[in-house]
DNA sequence: CTAAGTGCAAACGATTTGCACCATC
DNA sequence: GATGGTGCAAATCGTTTGCACTTAG
């Protein structure tokens, strides 16, 4: 039921060579399509699975490939740029101990990191 | 410099017996007042620290006092719920990992839990 | 052919801003 | 009475929707 257009390639290429997890607005400024098929598009992309998304809680949702490792960003509040990292133990411990103490079953979470990077400190 | 008006006050008083981060929308259910002091409101107890911002990734800023112990939040994906929780490990070893490894100064970090409650799942 | 994809314009919801008026210190 | 607070209306910004047209399979 997916079919391969020009917008979805494009949408696709875009992703696999970015760096950083895209904004609506970022993949307009890309890619010549119309903003409502970007948004239709995003959201297909999540219901299909091919995309994550990804909150850096300033109200401007992203997407990454979720493809990708599981991982969190480290975001420079000075200059914007961003970093990947994975944790050495995860969460999983965590999570573990939540459902046992809180009974709450964790099927996802958010976990993203703001301070100064290597330049900006 | 900070007055104490009567919008102010019952601010306090709301987030004082609050279970729950408020949103904009839900301080303006509550209190008689206009959405544009609302806003301001916020945005001057942010800079005065008395509030903290706090991100469930749906697109709407939210706020508790500062004052609270340093937790996250459990949010129930079908009754929208939420509890707190305490970390017992708490992020820090992996900050120090992070400051050491990629050479960045993690200042404040987002975690939050989504999943099922003790009555959804 | 027909379901899926697209563009355009208008609607939406959260948040912001400009401006005039009001109240606390 | 000066600075900070407030209300109102309009603007902004990211996102969504309705509708008519197009295209991939």
């Amino acid at each position: 039921m997916l079919r391969m257009t020009l917008i979805r390639k494009e949408l696709f290429f875009l992703f696999k060579k970015s760096v950083r997890p895209l904004s609506a607005n970022d993949m307009l400024a890309k890619i010549k399509a119309n903003k409502s098929t970007i948004y239709r598009e995003i959201e297909v992309l999540l219901k299909s699975g091919y995309l994550i998304e990804v909150d850096f809680a300033d109200g401007i949702k992203r997407y990454e490939l979720s493809s990708l490792a599981h991982h969190h960003h480290l975001i420079c509040l000075k200059c914007h740029s961003i970093q990947d990292v994975t944790l050495n133990e995860g969460l999983s411990k965590e999570e573990a101990s939540i459902a046992k103490t809180k009974k709450f079953k964790v099927l996802k979470h958010n976990l993203e990191f703001f301070g100064y990077c290597q330049n900006c400190r």
